[in-house]
DNA sequence: TATGAAAATGATAATCATTTTCATATATGA
DNA sequence: TCATATATGAAAATGATTATCATTTTCATA
């Protein structure tokens, strides 16, 4: 297998630990550092293959790769500009949890974003 | 602007309510119906303005249409044999609503699945 | 130090869903 | 009938993602 390459992980760190492989080749690019748009997409799968990184989808389906640091927590996303606010999910833990109970589902876990327009946008 | 083909809704409703636009199109196709894949693609987007299909993700990103006939709902997915379950989501319905709220979001959407392993698997 | 296997890299091409373009057909209405 | 708007669809364009494959790097061991 292919492990990753940690200048992707760092330079989605800086990216605000949320950003799709077009942004972090870009970053990395613009950054002066030399990378393979390949190499890019293949760290961020090992990554969530690792659990380091969680990815989940823009409207327009594009993949965007989501550093789960510590607490799980969720965000909320603009649509127009992509701007991001960390928030905390405990009633969304609940409510996944008291649900999959009740369906006898064990190994839960859950995604949940809210996409909206920010006040700028 | 324009209008939707209606038998472009008519498979979505015999497809079980729930195909990607690439699903409707072959299914045509299957049945004899002489369409264009743009038109397939233009119905579907107008059925989505007109709120009578809504979108959304499948994993890979493939747009998929569903018939929102009642309520909005979510799902638990089987990470193991795909298995689905629809669920309620009320509690997430507010707590995507309120957090958008405070943090002056407008126009807010939202997605949230639970993953796990069913009882069978 | 030399060697070679295994992993990593990245340019390029292939894939696939979706969108755009543009020319044609069809309906509508004066 | 003529004129204008709308619908249609083939074909090309776009853009993200994945597959190929030759090359380079790493690293343990002879």
């Amino acid at each position: 297998m292919s492990r990753s390459n940690p200048r992707v992980l760092s330079t989605l760190e800086s990216a605000g630990g949320f950003a799709s492989a077009q942004e972090v080749y870009k970053l990395m690019q613009r950054d002066g550092q030399s990378i393979g748009l390949t190499t890019v997409y293949r760290s961020l799968q090992s990554l969530v293959n690792e659990k380091i990184v969680d990815i989940l989808r823009r409207e327009d389906g594009e993949a965007i790769y989501r550093l789960c640091g510590g607490a799980h927590h969720h965000h909320i996303v603009c649509k127009s500009c992509g701007d991001t606010v960390e928030i905390e999910g405990g009633a969304v833990e609940k409510w996944a949890k008291s649900l999959a109970a009740e369906h006898g589902y064990r190994d839960v876990g859950h995604s949940a974003e809210i996409f909206g327009l920010c006040p700028k946008c």
